[in-house]
DNA sequence: ACAGTAGTACTACGGCAGGTAGTACTACGA
DNA sequence: TCGTAGTACTACCTGCCGTAGTACTACTGT
């Protein structure tokens, strides 16, 4: 699984915020607040995640709409395992994970678990 | 938490697995069978590590001894960290993690989430 | 029919990280 | 006093990413 880079990363955040994906100039004028980014600019990083496979095109009069292939819940899941992955030893890093997160976080896992369990 | 390459993590094993950490000599020596590493190349390495703050080194005759600062259980939970703090909404992004893990790892994750309740 | 605009494809450039290593120098042991 | 282990410093190359220009096409309103 690829990184993203900042300005790669800020413009999924904007695909992952809409249902209907984005074309570029509407990534563009959603990140006009923050960034003044050139069109092509927006182009090219659209281009270049559709690439590595982070987002899917399809036509849209002359344009492409642009969406991600998966949700960033599901995205940073990924990561997530990736990192676990690095390891041999799974068990311990998962426990150590375990350990690391907030008492909430750990009162929603234990929920998602239960859940798991049931099915 | 900055990254690290390919050949960084490589050695970074290395350490991992030594209680005592290592000289960049014993170090080139322990990957010479998968790697063909100039003397030099390893130093850089392990200087690097120490520079972005994974390694502390102290004097060992006039050669350095590095040992890792973090556990590789510490390092891998705070990656996965990392990559839940990227996201606004950790609770769909942990429940989907949850979700992702295998069964086995289900039941130690209870149970480490049972063991942190004691606490 | 033509200017303006939206849009594309292609190319490029500079910075930084990381893999790789050379060179120059020092200290120690035989 | 030579070879060897070791260091510090510098450097080169590649790939990724942020950023954008250029050249071209198609639609739209006057």
């Amino acid at each position: 699984m690829k990184g993203l880079g900042e300005l790669e990363r800020t413009v999924m955040e904007v695909l992952w915020d809409r249902e209907n994906g984005a074309t570029a100039r509407e990534v563009g004028r959603a990140l006009a607040d923050e960034r003044d980014l050139a069109h092509t600019t927006v182009m090219t990083v659209l281009d270049r995640l559709a690439k590595k496979g982070f987002l899917v095109r399809e036509r849209e009069g002359r344009a492409w709409r642009y969406r991600p292939v998966a949700t960033k819940e599901a995205y940073v899941a990924e990561l997530m395992l990736g990192a676990l992955n690095m390891t041999g030893d799974r068990d311990a890093a998962l426990a150590h994970f375990a350990r690391s997160v907030s008492g909430d976080e750990v009162e929603l896992l234990r929920r998602v678990l239960d859940e798991v369990e049931g099915t």
